[in-house]
DNA sequence: ATGAAAGCGCTAACAC
DNA sequence: GTGTTAGCGCTTTCAT
């Protein structure tokens, strides 16, 4: 605790015998008044305790915060744990930092539908960080009457976007298993929904998913499958809420028990992947002689363990978002930016075993 | 970009007929008028596209504005980069999150003196993360009529903080040294000022340091292994200004190249020392048997490796910043928070060699 | 259960 | 250069 409130612009001109206009400019327009008397008026300030001009009721007069609000699907402490999530906020930290804006994480609690934070944050503009196109949050957002950038998900028809291609992601990762020769796979996949569903995924959920990233990885995952002849209603996708390495372990757990057969292991991020290769350890299945698994996202710890997957500039997405946001009240300014991935050949991904190899060793 | 401000509380009041209280309530009070009468107001704004009261024009009203500030040392990336740094912050957004309260990261450019954006957020109070106590920005927030809390340094009379005992703490690791046997040592540490110094720093500097953490260990050091009969005037302090590996492994470079006959490294942080083990590598120096090298701070980096280090909970410290902040209404609470550190014996400790040993091998 | 009045503290035209 | 006049959009006694 510190002090209350007692000197205002308006008594601080009283005592000073001014009008507040000038007191305003003392602060505002150092040029709009003879610096004696500036300096007259700081002193005065400094002497009540008069704190400068209060930054709220200033927001309210000039209609400007000085913020940008920041929505995240998960709890805001989650954020600083995903290494993703983690360069985008630092990406968009940046952006903010060279505005001079501040960064107002918003709270919210995934399960509960708590609308009412998103309506008391006093900022600028919003940017969503992934999320469900049937988030409460969202739409709170969005009925707000500032500009808003999404990242990722969902896709809203008239907001502006950050993004990649996912399909054209995925395909690479596809392809390149397809080529190695793997035809008998299985997928590891981050939540579809705001329901939790930890297992197996059918087609129809697959196709219905609320996150737009997921559903279309999925999807390029089975246009390119079943173009090399597989046929994806035979391929298992497991499901889980968490997004953990944990999370990865089991249900590479639950997919390797299911089909001990499966010659390759697709994740829809590398943390799922990580936990998946750990689990592959567990098992003694050696990858990639026994086992091909990929990620994707191309996180700093993926890079080290050699993970196959593909590279998204998760930093250039926050430095991005940021910029599109701020500039927002441009003119002819870009209204959706797709950043380039890159598909990362790491140690994780060979060519199958022969049926022979498996029975007879390598 | 969105839309503009068309509908107000007032013009949606004047469309329905009634006072602006009433709509007002619709939204803060439900109890307070006919739930007939609340169905229609909420209708009505739908309708108009009334976005629900303005969270500017309410915070002035209320003098709540929902927010936490957080200011920190370093520019706003940095933090989501340093793993001690992020610990903390997810503490203090863990504390957030359950009072409903948003956190409004203050950009802040260490170099240039920004005051104005300190001036310019609208919160209800401020967490100041180890900044130095000069800092300008710190003294900008307790300009502010608004309770603030400090996190490790510095110091403030009269301003709430939470830390660690840093002296007690290090002396722990000096105690832990001097027990094995290590008379000749060198110290790492972070840096001391505003002004950046790359190099060896003499009394005077350890002595006048404005980051209080920083001088308190050095202190610490200074005490136990002069007690112990080393004449700390010789022992060599290598100082870098930014915090990364980097720098560790540069600064042992210069601290082994000046006295190649020291048995120990003593690093102010775990990424310090993290660096310093990089270079001992790069010397062919086997870390313990060789050399000893301690870290402080316990980050999960450390353990893995299995630094002799100091464990402090950062993300505790985060947890208390935020409760001791959203309660300082309470009238009987604490003050100040100081938590518990914890030795860590990891593998980069041993007793020195010998002169022998060092002459003719283990 | 609803309304009238009184600002919260400040800035921006515009006049002097 | 300095002051006057009008609000920004909302909540909150206090009446009715």
């Amino acid at each position: 605790m510190h002090a209350r409130r007692p000197a205002t612009l308006a008594s601080l001109a009283a005592e000073l015998g001014v009008s507040r206009t000038t007191v305003s400019n003392a602060y505002n327009r150092p040029d709009q008044l003879s610096p004696e008397l500036r300096r007259r008026v700081l002193e005065t300030a400094k002497r009540l305790g008069y704190p400068g001009p209060d930054p709220v009721a200033r927001s309210l007069r000039t209609r400007k915060a000085g913020a940008v609000g920041l929505l995240l699907t998960e709890n805001l402490s989650y954020a600083f744990r995903d290494p993703a999530a983690l360069a985008f906020l630092e990406g968009l930290a940046l952006a903010c930092e060279s505005a001079g804006q501040g960064l107002h994480l918003v709270p919210v609690n995934p399960q509960r539908e708590d609308i009412a934070n998103v309506h008391r944050a006093g900022v600028d503009g919003f940017v969503v960080y992934s999320v469900p196109d049937d988030d409460p949050h969202l739409a709170a957002v969005l009925s707000r009457p500032v500009p808003t950038v999404v990242c990722d998900q969902p896709r809203v028809e008239g907001v502006d976007r950050v993004g990649i291609d996912d399909h054209a992601a995925i395909t690479k990762i596809a392809k390149r298993l397809i080529s190695l020769g793997h035809r008998r796979i299985g997928v590891l996949c981050m939540r579809l929904g705001r329901d939790r569903n930890d297992s197996f995924v059918s087609l129809d959920r697959q196709r219905s998913a609320h996150f737009h990233v997921q559903r279309t990885r999925l999807a390029g995952l089975a246009d390119t499958f079943t173009a090399a002849g597989v046929n994806w209603a035979d391929v298992r996708v497991v499901e889980r809420f968490d997004h953990s390495q944990a999370s990865g372990e089991s249900a590479a757990a639950q997919l390797l028990d299911a089909d001990p057969g499966v010659t390759a292991i697709i994740c829809t991020s590398d943390i799922l992947a990580l936990g998946a290769m750990t689990e592959a350890k567990r098992r003694n299945l050696r990858v990639p002689q026994d086992l091909t698994i990929t990620g994707f996202d191309g996180i700093t710890e993926a890079r080290r363990v050699g993970l196959t997957t593909v590279r998204q500039p998760v930093l250039e997405k926050g430095k991005a978002a940021g910029k599109l946001l701020l500039g927002a009240a441009e003119a002819n300014r870009q209204r959706e930016i797709t950043l380039e991935t890159e598909l990362v050949d790491g140690t994780t991904s060979a060519p199958p075993r022969t049926a022979e190899e498996r029975w007879f060793g390598p």
